[in-house]
DNA sequence: TAATATTGTTATGCATAATAACATAAATCA
DNA sequence: TGATTTATGTTATTATGCATAACAATATTA
């Protein structure tokens, strides 16, 4: 059992990055099982509850994700009756969500969960060591 | 236009992980295009070149992907003359994976090319900085 | 020798993500 | 005003990443 040399593909902070963030994206994933959300999903109503009344237009925006792979999304959250899609009388492309009343009882549940699920996994490294990881990983954004 | 609030998403890593990951991310495919690689293709030509002879078992733990996953990515590059698959006389399950002369040619340059692209997108960040910041993604890890 | 484990493979499904094309409605402009 | 362009949400389609079950061939272990 030799060990395998990954030592070329370190030299790039993508690889880093990646390796890191599928330590975090499985336990978000066990995380979310029970709620039965997907990361999109708890994403979007987030947003949805933390900003009221936005159209699919600005959330795919923020979300990073392209308008077509909203509607699903918001289809799901809409069928499981978490929001709502209100007609906006002066636009009526658009569609104005709103979390309902189970949306934000869910999004306070959930919020806890993740919350401490995450808290738990980085238990072992130090916040400032943490908020300044934050504040390199804001710039490359 | 009003701004879209995301603080409650900020408190997460992981969103900081996911969303810098996303801008690195982009950058290595339109890096990878010209040469006909995506990112797991690529990760796998430097491996092998870097390991001359693993088998695809030790591989796709190394990727953190499944064995099944990894049997198309490895067709590919022998299809393309990148590798070679050699039956290992001491274990006729197993196939030793080792790069072409062409599969080094294009480790060389697809090397040279992801390291320039990467290191100008973050050449505005300080090194010492993603030191410290890989330092910590090392734990999470 | 018999039972178990490993390697590579096929088939399948789910989640994420991108593009083209479209109907409806709004905004622009000439 | 009317014609053109733009924006919003949608459907359909495709590619990619990732996971599991089931299997044949081969090794290992009991």
């Amino acid at each position: 059992m030799t060990k395998i040399n990954d030592d070329t593909l370190r030299t790039f902070v993508g690889y880093h990055l990646k390796r890191s963030f599928n330590v975090i994206q499985s336990d978000l994933i066990e995380t979310l099982r029970p709620f039965d959300l997907r990361m999109l999903t708890y994403s979007a109503l987030v947003l949805i509850v933390d900003n009221p009344g936005l159209n699919q237009s600005r959330l795919s925006q923020i979300m990073d994700i392209e308008r077509p792979n909203l509607v699903v999304i918001i289809d799901e959250l809409e069928e499981r009756e978490l929001i709502t899609r209100e007609r906006v009388p002066t636009d009526r492309r658009s569609y104005a969500l709103h979390p309902t009343e189970a949306g934000r009882a869910l999004y306070r549940e959930t919020l806890a969960a993740v919350t401490q699920h995450e808290a738990k996994l980085l238990s072992g490294i130090a916040p400032e060591q943490l908020e300044q990881m934050i504040a390199t990983l804001k710039l490359i954004e």
